[in-house]
DNA sequence: ATGCCTATTATTAATAGA
């Protein structure tokens, strides 16, 4: 089963990107991020012509996620996060595909600062950790998949010292990240590459695709039950290059069916120490 | 310290992104 996080930049303006990648990567379960399209604008028409059923939680111009599976679908059990009924933000979306619990987020950038934008990122991450938690505590499997604008240690960012006091890179947000994974998370990707510079992020400024100054912000974290089925994890880079792109590239997980034992295991436990 | 580039929304400029 693929599973795999894409922040589209525009859903309707990425349509071709993101139709061109569905058919050459197959997902099973996509989730998206930056809709920037009204409930009304989803175009569910194509991409149900493509073969996938879609929950979504749109928002005029800005946020907005999706969660796409491939020939069902998705049931819905949750939109918005809760904990501050006044937030209007469309950044969290969640639906059951094929027993898995999908929560899709798109957490807030924080920038400039220290700042209201900051505060209110710290608040959201606060949110969603509490949220976190309580699925954890379920007895299912779940994956919390999404752009969470944090790179969690100086591997994920192309030069460290530029984004120490980015809202992105601050200490308190990569704390927040590393609490959240104590509870119990593994972040996939950086398991299954322990030791590589990933990006999975590309500004369009100065031209960071073609120096390859990236940050991984895109993340897919799974409960202790999907890590054990966790067997290859990668950013699909090529699409990053496709014309007319989005700044973020597709990040994707490949679980077995069945739970495995071994060195994946081990390596998926060693990544929560 | 700021713009760079790209999108959306609303009228050729502002806002947001990261």
């Amino acid at each position: 089963m693929k599973i795999a996080t894409f922040n589209v930049n525009g859903v309707n303006g990425r349509l071709p990107v993101l139709l061109r990648w569905l058919a050459e990567a197959e997902p099973d379960v996509v989730c998206l991020q930056e809709l920037k399209s009204p409930n009304e604008k989803f175009p569910n028409a194509a991409i149900g012509k493509a073969g996938y059923g879609a929950a979504w939680h749109g928002q005029k111009s800005w946020n907005g996620v999706a969660i796409l599976a491939r020939g069902v679908e998705p049931i819905t059990t949750r939109r918005g996060l809760p904990g501050e009924p006044a937030d209007l933000h469309s950044r969290y979306i969640e639906a059951v595909v094929d027993g898995i619990l999908i929560g899709c987020l798109y957490m807030p950038n924080g920038n400039p600062a220290p700042g209201p934008k900051f505060d209110y990122k710290l608040r959201w991450f606060t949110r969603f950790a509490s949220y976190a938690a309580e699925l954890m505590e379920l007895d299912v499997p779940v994956a919390l998949i999404g752009d969470f604008n944090v790179m969690p240690t100086e591997l994920d960012v192309y030069k460290p010292e530029r984004w120490v006091d980015d809202a992105l890179f601050r200490p308190e947000v990569r704390a927040s990240y590393q609490r959240l994974l104590a509870q119990g998370w593994t972040d996939a990707l950086r398991t299954m590459h322990p030791a590589e510079r990933i990006y999975t992020f590309w500004d369009y400024f100065r031209n960071a695709w073609g120096r390859d100054a990236g940050l991984r912000i895109d993340h897919i974290l799974l409960s202790p039950d999907l890590a054990r089925r966790l067997v290859a994890a990668e950013v699909d880079r090529e699409v990053r290059g496709y014309a007319k792109a989005s700044d973020h590239a597709p990040v994707w997980v490949e679980l077995t069916t069945t739970a495995r034992s071994g060195a994946v295991q081990g390596a998926a436990r060693t990544s929560r120490v």
